[in-house]
Order: C-alpha cells, then structure tokens, then sequence
DNA sequence: ATAATTATTTAGATTAGTCTAAAAATATAT
DNA sequence: ATATATTTTTAGACTAATCTAAATAATTAT
C-alpha cells in the first residue's frame, strides 16, 4: 500500500525532474515538500526499497517506470478534479489547485475512469495543463514564456507555471485568462519587465510574471 | 487541526450512541473502529483532551456539541458524495460506501455547498439515509425493520441498514431496490425466518435479512 | 460477600514521518 | 592542492496511531 506521503514524493520528484535535471537533489525535494533534507533522504530510501526511485547516496534521486507510472496517474487524477470543479461546480481557476491536492490521493479506479466519461475526456485543466489518458500519454503542446516571447508578435495565453492562488487572482485583476491575446510591445531592458497588450489593453508586468505565464504564437 | 483518524473515531461514536445507549463503550468503539481496545481508551482520551468528546475513566464517552456538529458534517459530506456517484457517476448502490469513507474527509467547505447544490439538495442518500442539511439538522422518516413488520401488511421498502455491498449485492440478487413493494406472507416461528412477496415474487429471507432492511407501511 | 468473569486502562514497543544537530561527502575557490 | 563552502547523510529524538501483555476496575454469579 503506498501511503499519501509518499504519492506527494513522488510527484514532487516527476515535476522536479521535468524542470530541471533528471536527477533530483535531495535539497531541492526538500523545498518542494517543504520539509527539511533529511527528511527528504528517508523518504528517497523508502521510495527507493519499494522500488518507485532509483538513488545512489550523494547523486540524487530518479523514478523507475513503477514511480512514472504513479505520479502520472496522481497527475492526471488532479487535473480531472481541478476541470471537474471548474466546469461542475462554479469554482473559478485560482480556486482549485489546494482543494485538487486533496482529491488527486482518492484511491478508485471507476471513480477517475467514470469522471474522466463525465467530463467528456478532457484534455486539458483550467491553468492550460494536459491530462494524461488513462494509458499515461500526455500530449505537450508548443508553448513560450511570455519572458522568452518576442517583440512585436501576437499571442494567446495557453498556460500557467504557477497555478497558486495568487497569481492566478493577480491575472483575474488584469483580465488575463485561457485564450486571452497577448501582443508584447516593448521590453524594458532595466529590469526586463515587458509592456504588453492583453485584450486591447495596455499593461506592464514585470519578470517573474512573465516566467510563469504560457504563450502560443498567433 | 483534526486528523483523519480522530474524525473516523467521531463518526463511529456518533453511530454507536445513536443505536444503543448514549454512553459508547470502549470495546464497542474499538470493534468498530477494527483497533484493540487499548487504542479506543488512547483516541478517546485524545478526543476528550480537544472538547470533541466527554470521558470518564470505565464510564464510556459520549460526543460533545462540537463533537456532534463534526460528526453531522462528515456524515453529510458522505451521503452527498454518494448521491453524486450514483446519480452522476454511473455506480451503484452497492459500490459507494467504501469510496465514500475517502471522501467524506476531503476538507471544503464550497466543495460541499456547490455538491449539494449540483445534486439539487437531495434529502436521502442512496441508501435512503437522510443527508443532514448545512445547518446539522436531520429529518427522519418512520420506518420499521422488516423484521418487525407485521404479517398480511403491505410495504414500501426505504432504507437499508447495512451499506456493506454484500448485503446490497443480495438484495440486488432478489430485485429488491429502495421503492420496492414488500408484502409479509407468514413469519417461520423455528427460526423467525420471513415468507415475503418482494415486487409480486415469493421469496424466504433470513433474520439477519429481515434486521437490516427498512419498510414503510403503505 | 466473595469469587470469577468481563471491561477498561496502563505500560512499554513499533512504525511513519518529521525535526535538530553533527558528521561526512562533494563541489568551489584560492 | 588545500581550504572553504555547500550538500547530503546519519544519529537521536518526537508525535500520532497502533499493538501486546499486564494490571486494575466493574460487573455478575455463587
Ligand atoms: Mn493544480
Ligand atoms: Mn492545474
Ligand atoms: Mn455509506
Ligand atoms: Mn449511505
């Protein structure tokens, strides 16, 4: 039986290893978890006995197909919940991710299968994120930072980094959803905050906005 | 912060003091609870120590008005959830309670009030429980055990008391549903085995049957 | 009123997940 | 290449929830 605990490692390892290095660190597991180092290390042996992670002391830490395999499934559960409460009950985007952490540890197979059905196999959550199939296959879709996007072009935003509340409502504030059209006017090379233009309206926002904000070229 | 545990704790003595005597014992709510009644002694003290329940040393505990109100709200969060797998879901009758122990614990309070809403306030779970209202307040209907209806009378069956789905899964088996119409044939006085005509069809149900099923006289 | 039985509590361990503080390994800078 | 800094692991302790076995209280039977 795998316990909520280690589900929550485990798709804490699958999302650090998409960002960055394959192998995660110990130190970087910790934050994610908001739990201390040494923390991280016990679960990464237990994770590692029962055979969802590969670790190799001072190296960091890796899934086996086994652990893939799980955290996919989590995710796929919490982006069912987050289109579920979203679409079904009135909850609003910034509402959602919290209460989906609860709901993605639901242990039913004909519960995920049947609201998949419900929800007419959706294929992507309310922050623009994919939902794995019931196989595990995600589909990516090309998208750009909005801090990598270039000047002059239009946009429409496809996407979030960041799905906490307080970006999200920051977004709500400036109008900013799925599908909005972005147009990058200008770049300020001071401190690399961007003008743009976001449904006809001028606004300026700053970096680490622009880092977490998910554009498709138009 | 309650846990999981100490809320499972306050459904059983809930349960319990509502169908024997108000005081619970602490074997009783061990047995139910399927822990040793060591640890029954150790939560209830637990439970005590928070205001959620009463406890006197060898005189059983009893839930206080907080302790009632978490009760009624978990047990209302149940029977909605239940609803929604059976009226939204696709599952039946007899596939629900166990998926309805997770996520009777899932904590929020919007989730709730847009699920009662979604479902259109239903009054009775599929198992003909009453589902409390967001204020704690139950409605019960009248309802006799089959086992102590009376011979040659007509009734409607609305309720079970036992979720399990083996029970369900035998009632089922006999095209018994809630809404179907139990006729009491003769009453078998060796072993108060019950002759009954259920839906127009002769059937022999056993007491342990008779005790756990709900009628209403017509 | 004693004795036997049953119910309940206590004592002491165990497991999962966490922590702090110290030790050891690795990486970086001079 | 050696010293310094950073990262990771280990050692030891804590809490929640559980267990077994033993002790004590309450109940029931003689
Ligand atoms: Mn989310
Ligand atoms: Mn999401
Ligand atoms: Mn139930
Ligand atoms: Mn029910």
């Amino acid at each position: 039986m795998i316990t909520l605990t280690e589900e929550n490692y485990i798709k804490a390892i699958y999302h650090l290893s998409k960002q960055g290095a394959e192998n995660v660190n110990t130190n970087a597991l910790a934050e994610a978890m908001n739990t201390k180092a040494s923390s991280a290390t016990d679960m990464i042996r237990k994770l590692s006995e029962k055979d969802y992670a590969n670790y190799k002391k001072y190296k960091g830490v890796t899934l086996t197909e086994t652990g893939k395999r799980i955290a996919i499934n989590i995710i796929r559960k919490h982006r069912l919940w987050e289109v579920f409460l979203v679409e079904k009950l009135n909850f609003t985007w910034d509402e959602v991710h919290e209460l989906a952490e609860q709901l993605e540890h639901i242990k039913s197979q004909k519960l995920i299968d049947e609201l998949d059905i419900f929800l007419g196999h959706p294929t992507h959550d309310p922050h623009g994120d994919p939902i794995p199939n019931k196989d595990g296959e995600i589909t990516y879709v090309e998208k750009t930072l909005l801090s990598q996007a270039q000047v002059n072009l239009r946009y429409s935003c496809v996407g979030v980094n960041d799905s906490s509340s307080e970006f999200l409502q920051y977004l709500n504030n400036n109008n900013i959803s799925l599908g909005s059209i972005i147009e990058v006017m200008h770049i300020e090379p001071f401190d690399k905050s961007i003008n743009i233009k976001a449904n006809g309206k001028l606004l300026t926002v700053s970096q680490s906005v622009a880092k977490n904000l998910y554009l498709k070229k138009l």
